[in-house]
DNA sequence: GATACTATTGATCGGTTGATCACTTACGGC
DNA sequence: GCCGTAAGTGATCAACCGATCAATAGTATC
């Protein structure tokens, strides 16, 4: 009979470890900055500091893994198609894209270390906005155009606009930490339409 | 003859030194976080270290007086009754307040140290916010309600939305560092104009 | 159940940080 | 031109942080 918990299991397979590692580091580091020291991540974790270094030769090391485990799958890569699709209204696929991505980003750990690593000069950040500007936000514009046909003048910056006032919502709840409502899709499903009308 | 600049002034009298650590912090806490270190900061100076904890008995003591002078005067006084001059429409209402209010948000120092101090958990950022509600938003919405009649459903979200949306603009030129339009006045006046179709 | 492998530990190092204090020296008043 | 006040300095402390490494102990294999 084991009646040990995995908790309680003093040795781990190094990928396990590893992994748990990172897991720990990404709130960790969504609490206290990407400035936070590695004894204190060490103690929420129930292992030495030493250890963590035996995995990630270097702070630097483990905030790269980080970054790798919170950007991965951030953006599915069933929108691009999404966005094209037109089978369907265009204003029926930006509240289906703006839901889904909502209920991605509005999330502590990604929307605190995307705010930390933006203002410690990351271009992630940049590379990130910029990839959801080529793959999705232009393409979007595109098909408001299409549909909407040659009188329409939207332009990127417009979006931007409308992308800003729904993010802003992750931003109030998880930054500032303040109240938000519950479901953020009657909110973005109104912001859209304003957007169209 | 006096050949010496202020610049090379070894003695500086109290009230202006003190004034010059702080305009010196707000820039420095801006560009490296709450947690630059007093060394580099008072090398920025041309002081020494220890001068720096004459004027400010702590660090905490210094970050207080950043808040204080980046806090002060972010908001206009004559925004409030802007807001409800009804001798011109809320459209021109608007554009005028957001116009104003980006002229003194967008701006690196403020947008910077007010992202700082939402991630370390400052409750200024709150308060902030609840005073921006309670004496501009909430009445711009009464505003808007009462010009255009009773069938009128805005909600307070609809139009943080639209706060966000425009915000947005400087956290992607100030903390993003992406480029933004020179000039924000068109993109704001767009997007109050698509607020209130 | 003995053995070899290695995940994990504990102690430690050099550098950094906020903070303190005895001192030095610039500057205004006489 | 001296002199006392206090603005500014330099040395230093204790705590903290990232990183290293020899020693320890858990686990799988036979």
């Amino acid at each position: 009979m084991e009646s040990r918990t995995d908790q309680d299991r003093r040795r781990l397979p190094p990928e396990e470890r590893k992994a748990q590692i990172v897991d720990a580091a990404v709130r960790f580091f969504a609490d206290h900055g990407l400035e936070g020291n590695t004894r204190d991540l060490s103690k929420r974790l129930g292992v030495t500091q030493s250890l963590i270094f035996k995995y990630f030769g270097s702070k630097q090391a483990l905030i790269e893994a980080v970054y790798e485990r919170v950007y991965l799958e951030r953006i599915s890569p069933d929108w691009s198609d999404l966005i094209r699709d037109r089978s369907q209204p265009v204003r029926e696929r930006m509240i289906t894209f703006y839901s889904e991505y909502g209920e991605r980003i509005f999330d502590y750990d990604w929307m605190r270390i995307f705010m930390f690593s933006g203002l410690a000069g990351a271009d992630l950040n940049r590379r990130y906005l910029a990839h959801l500007s080529q793959t999705l936000l232009l393409p979007l514009l595109e098909e408001i155009r299409y549909e909407r046909g040659s009188s329409e003048s939207s332009t990127p910056e417009n979006l931007w606009s409308l992308h800003g006032g729904i993010v802003y919502i992750g931003i109030r709840q998880h930054i500032y930490q303040m109240p938000v409502p519950d479901d953020p899709i009657p909110e973005i499903t109104s912001a859209i339409d304003r957007f169209l009308q």
